[in-house]
DNA sequence: ACTAGTATACTTGTCTGACGATTTTGCCGA
DNA sequence: TCGGCAAAATCGTCAGACAAGTATACTAGT
């Protein structure tokens, strides 16, 4: 509450900021999936030297945003049905917990409000990278808001990949995002009102909803069983 | 069982070798709270080039066992009270999702049996770190059983601060390991009773106990406030 | 013509050694 | 006694190198 705090942020270190840049460029899927990333190219690409590069994969490939085995080149995973259904899982597991104890306080995170305010500010625009990320700052705010560490570094990882197969075949293109943006207004009623269980209810359908469009994107793409990769 | 299928398991990689032998060290308390640990300190006992170690340490940093911000050496965090909420907090979430996605189906996971088995037969013994391990170990099971890749990956790291935790001071010690074994066995009745309300009331109920023994053990050694770090 | 085995190129794992930057510690002077 | 400055310790990053493993291409045999 002190407004004197000096956030440090900023990369501070080349690292980080390597690290922050490859990540942006595999989530908004400027890398395709199946691509490789040898070290020695992302060395080559940001005149770092290898260890850095390596270092810098190696943090990726924890947050599964890029698959590794020992002595292979790191590619970009594509999820298929299976995965995005774990993941589904997994978000909805932690977010439920989140808007749960929320709900319990009926504090409705500001941070939420003003990510719902964009969102409907870019809704009409062509600007669809500011859909994507008015969303994801959506549901990050809400994690947030719950005050746990450990909840939100589980939820950041879960994102990450949310945020990839969002970015790979675009979803949203397919859907209204003033829905979006109404489902997100249901949640934050339900909390505001003190509603536990219907605030659950509504990011349950909410993100069915999303897992839905996802699947069907890839069934399209994918018309019968699996093959097509590379 | 059959004595010949020689499982080529053990660290493949020097590195990873390194990392579950610095793991065991923390988790089983042999590297004290508090206790620096150098990149430098690392190499030298493992007789490891410090790019190594340093990779480990940051391993091990982003699991939560060690803490350190840029050019300050690593330390091994002793939670406080709050911290130790919200682990268990975190926790929960991830629990509850677990014997209810197993209750729903009513299949009881061989593996936690299993555990369950070793748990009684340390009991009686002097063997504490076996009892915590098969403590670990039942827990683990069941986030296995769920199938999910990501709700056990982010289980892992929760288990890791837990075993951190529980290895620093033997909360254990206070408590009759029959208890444990006891409410374990009324998580896995209700898991294969088929009623995910239950089983999810016994494992609260069961964490509740947990965290209970660490916060009364932690208030024991700091009777005052916080202070009593260095 | 097709399969199998081998050899080469590519990539990663690890090491050695080094230099700059930053934090911490300790000393010295005011 | 306290504040500031210098030295030591530690980390961040780099360069170069060699070994080991994997994948691919090529050759030989059936």
């Amino acid at each position: 509450m002190d407004g004197q705090t000096s956030f440090p942020l900023g990369p501070s270190s080349l690292t980080e900021a390597l690290y922050e840049s490859v990540r942006k460029r595999i989530v908004n899927g400027e890398i395709a999936p199946g691509e490789k990333l040898t070290e020695i190219r992302i060395a080559g690409e940001y005149s770092v030297a290898r260890p850095t590069a390596k270092a810098c994969l190696e943090r990726l490939t924890a947050l599964g945003l890029l698959r590794r085995t020992t002595h292979k080149t790191a590619v970009v995973p594509k999820l298929d049905e299976e995965e995005i259904r774990d993941l589904y899982f997994s978000r909805e597991t932690v977010e439920r917990a989140a808007v749960a104890a929320l709900a319990r306080t009926g504090n409705v995170p500001p941070a939420a409000v003003r990510a719902q305010a964009a969102m409907k500010a870019a809704a009409g625009d062509a600007a669809f990278a500011d859909q994507v990320e008015a969303d994801i700052a959506f549901h990050s705010a809400l994690v947030a808001a719950v005050g746990s560490r450990r909840l939100s570094r589980m939820h950041e990882v879960i994102l990450g990949e949310v945020h990839l197969t969002m970015g790979q075949f675009q979803a949203h293109r397919t859907t209204n995002p003033m829905n979006v943006a109404h489902e997100h207004d249901d949640i934050l009623k339900a909390i505001g009102d003190g509603d536990p269980e219907r605030a659950q209810q509504c990011l349950a359908h909410h993100l069915d909803q999303a897992q839905g469009r996802l699947l069907g994107q890839l069934r399209r793409e994918n018309p019968r069983s699996e093959e097509a990769s590379a």
